[in-house]
Formats: structure tokens, sequence, C-alpha cells
DNA sequence: CGACCGTTTGAGTGAGGTCAACCGCTGTGG
DNA sequence: CCACAGCGGTTGACCTCACTCAAACGGTCG
């Protein structure tokens, strides 16, 4: 399935050309300001690898889509892939490491909106205003995978496949968006707790890797931040979980030892 | 601007020909079931004016938009649009009324994600997964556009201009909800009744009515749901409000007296 | 080694939930 | 036409869940 192996060149920043010979300006993604260290690299197949591969879709789905040439980028753990109020002229596609969201209010407070993990897409808030409107901020050392949005359009009205990719990507954004305000409207701390750890796990799965042991990648106020509570709230649920037998933990190694009981709260 | 007055007219269940003399199949929305009262009408251009106009659009910014004949549909208060788990075909915009979208945790609890007044849109949420995932219910009685999704995805592979405004349409979405989250994981009470009120208060003037004097067609119980809250709290907020002189309420229609205080909470 | 960050755990508090009573309006049936 | 039931809304009293504040600990980095 999606292998997340980074494979930084060198950075040749002149316009790429396509397998189909057609050129695809960069000057777009050299005007945004550079927020983070930026590798280029050839990646023909990777945009689609992970564009069009989230929720593992066979290889041979889409007929010419390989026609998509995107660069690769990495992003320092800690550091910022775009900015809110940013023009918007790319979307992403994690390679590897993961990413957060991060709405600001005027008075300061911030709402983490969305944890982006390897094979997902990052970067569809900016589509509406042409301007993103929130941060994203690499969890860990991370890659991305610049998707112009100009060129994407342009394929999704060649290809129709692509189109539904494109819409699929977007429709599932708003269904996990959905999914998050019920869970920050209607349920209480150890219930939210639980259902993002089988939100994580079962992405996890999608993509290959164990559904009951991974790395939390973010702070436990990163987390509280996405769930709506405080990050000693969630040290407290994690902890009860901890005590009743349903998770181990080591820091930010979380184990599932017991998913019925996680489902049931 | 929009002027939502419905046109109801006679039901020709046959396909319906475009201007171009394309053939559009209805077999999609006559094998939904008939949870409302439904009128088929033919609104060539409304469509357009509510799918394309949110937002307030210019009428000469879509070309040969005109190509897309939908039917128009009422749904009376209480009644359902379209359940969770029902095969999506079509995107709806509300042509009068409103809507409320509802998500169903499967211990029964209720969330509400969406208010979709006249000239939104609605049904997004069924594009990742070719199935609804929500229940659409009328606040009131209501009528609504109905846009077939396979011949909207060809149309936008046809003109860009289309394609643009239904990538809006969702991007518009994914930041409403994004929005919503920051809500709901991080205000209080009365800061939530208050930048709803605010929310209500620009999407009626942005189809050019009162934004100071509306009704909120909703229940105290449906807006606490939407605002993650009880109907008391509801309650107790607004009549807080009134006491301030912030507001003036009588039952469900809402006169906002002070902008300035409202925002500054 | 010390400073700092992330985490855990405890004690006390408060915002909002729960439960209950009451009011007004609407619709319905005798 | 009226009586009554039911629904939506308001308000009060009480309680609880999660927040706040604080202390202590381990790991990491300069």
């Amino acid at each position: 399935m999606l292998t997340p192996t980074v494979t930084p060149s060198s950075a040749p920043a002149a316009p790429l050309r396509t397998p189909a010979g057609k050129l695809i300006p960069l000057n777009r993604t050299s005007a945004r300001p550079a927020t983070a260290l930026r590798q280029a690299a050839h990646c023909s197949s990777c945009a689609m690898r992970h564009l069009c591969m989230p929720q593992g879709l066979a290889a041979d789905e889409m007929p010419k889509l390989e026609a998509l040439i995107c660069t690769a980028q990495t992003v320092k753990r800690g550091s910022t892939l775009y900015r809110s109020g940013e023009p918007f002229s790319n979307i992403y596609a994690v390679r590897s490491g993961s990413l957060k969201t991060v709405l600001t209010h005027r008075d300061g407070r911030e709402q983490v909106t969305g944890i982006h993990l390897a094979g997902e897409a990052l970067g569809l808030d900016g589509i509406s205003e042409d301007t993103h409107t929130c941060n994203a901020v690499a969890l860990e050392d991370s890659s991305v995978c610049i998707i112009p949005y100009d060129a994407l359009k342009t394929l999704c009205r060649e290809t129709s496949a692509m189109q539904h990719r494109l819409h699929k990507l977007m429709g599932e954004q708003i269904v996990r968006e959905t999914s998050q305000m019920m869970l920050l409207g209607s349920l209480n701390a150890e219930e939210r707790v639980a259902t993002f750890l089988l939100d994580v796990s079962e992405r996890h799965a999608r993509r290959g890797y164990s559904p009951s042991e991974f790395h939390l990648r973010m702070t436990r106020e990163e987390m509280g931040s996405y769930l709506g509570m405080t990050l000693e709230t969630v040290s407290r649920m994690l902890s009860r979980f901890q005590k009743r037998g349903v998770i181990e933990l080591e820091g930010k190694l979380i184990r599932i030892t017991d998913f019925p009981a996680l489902r049931n709260m």
C-alpha cells in the first residue's frame, strides 16, 4: 500500500515537464513565503499515490492520471506549511509524517481543526476564498506532495476519474468534519478520547500500519484542543483507560488492548 | 437578488430535455423513497440562481450554465428531504424556507450539524460515500431545487466556471464546518449563542433580508443541539442578552439592537 | 548541571447540565 | 364553544463534569 518513504533529491527550480510534455509553471509555489525548508523533487506518481490512493483505491483505477506532476517538500516539526491569510494555490498530500491544522480566534484562542496523517490530504480550506483560512503545522518532521490546484482543476475537466477523486476527497473532509462536530457537541470527555483513539487506529489500519499500536505525535495539549478539552482531562482519560486495562501507554506510544471496551464508550 | 418564490407546477415524470437537447433521466430521483410530498417543476434557471448565486455572484458570470435542468420539490415542516443511508444522487439548493441536517449517533443521540437557509446548498455530505450520511429535515415548509449530481459533474467538466462554483460550494462547507468546530471546541455558551446570532444575521443580509430582525425557525432544542448545549442554556443566554438590551425577542422573532456588544463576546 | 517542556495527579471551583415547576399557545375532540 | 392535552419556552434549585491552579516528575537540550 502506501510506502511513506521520502525521496528527496536536488531541487530543480525550473518548470517541470510532465510525461505528456505539458508545462506546469512553478511560479505559484515559489511565490509563497518560505515558512519551511523546501525540497523539490520529481514525483510524478507520488501525487497519485497519495491524492488518489487515499482510502485504498486500486492503482489501475485511474487511467492517465500520471499526467500530473508535482514537487515534494519537507516540513520540519513545528514549522508551518501554510498560514491563514496566505493565497491558496496548492493542495497537499502527506507523504510521510503528520500535520495539524489550526484555526485562530481573533482573541488568540486556538482550535486544532484537523489531524492529517500520511496518505491524507491537506489544504482544502483554501478553495472557497482563494486564501487559506487556517495554519498547517507539522507534528513531526514530515514530507508533503505539492499539487498545484489550477493544474488539478484542468486535469479534472479532462478525466472524470480524477474529478471523481477530487470530489471524494472534499466530500470526505466534509463528512469527517461533521463527525467531529458530533464529537464536540454531544460526547463527554471519555467518549471523545475513546472515539479519537479508534479514529486514529482506523486511519493507521487503512494505510497498512498496526491498528493496535501507534505513536500519537501530538502533545496532550494539541489532542485536547482537537477534542475540545484541556490537556489535563486528556491525560486523566488516558490514565483511566490504562487503569481499566483498555490501553497501555508509554508516553506517546499507545497500545489498544481492548477494542470492544473502547467502542462501548 | 434571490426571490424565494416557489413556482410549483404539474409534475412531468418523464425525462427532461435541456435547452441543448441533452436527455437527463430522472430515474434516480424517482427511485428515492418519497419521504416528502414532491412537486416537480421546470426550473432551468433556478438551479443557477441558487447553486451558483450563493454568495451573491453576478448573473452574467456564468456563460452557458443554463444547460442544467432540474426540478423543484417542496418539503413540509418536519418532513425529511433525505435520510442517512439513502443513496446519494442529487444535491439541493434551498429555494425558500430552511432545513437542518442531523447526524444520529448509534445510541440515538442527535447532533444538528447544519442549518441551511434559502439560497444555500444541501446534500454535499453524500458525495464521499455515494450515500447520505445525515438526515435533512425541513424547519418550516420549504422548497428546494434538485440538482442531479451526475449531470452537474458532466457540466463541470465542460465549463470551468461551473466547476469553479461547485468547488467553492464544497470549500465553503468545509470552512463553515471548521468554524463550527472552533465554536464547539473553544467558545463558552454566551459566545456560542452570540456567534450564532451574528452568523444567521449575516446570512440573511447576504440574501438581501434584514440583518437585524429575523425569525429563528428552529426550536431552542435544535439551536442547542447545533451549538452543543441544552435548550435551557440557550434560553438563559437569550434572556441574558435581552436583559442587557443587546437583543429584543418575541418567541422566535429576534431583533438585534446592539451589534457591537454582540460582537464583543 | 540547570532550565524548560510535556506529562501526571490532586484539590477546589464554576459553568453548564439536570430536574422540576409553571406559563402560554395551538390544535383537537366532546 | 370550551376543555384539555401537548408542545415549546422560561426560570429556579441543585448537582456534576470538566476546568483551573498547583505541585511534582522525567526527559531533553544547551
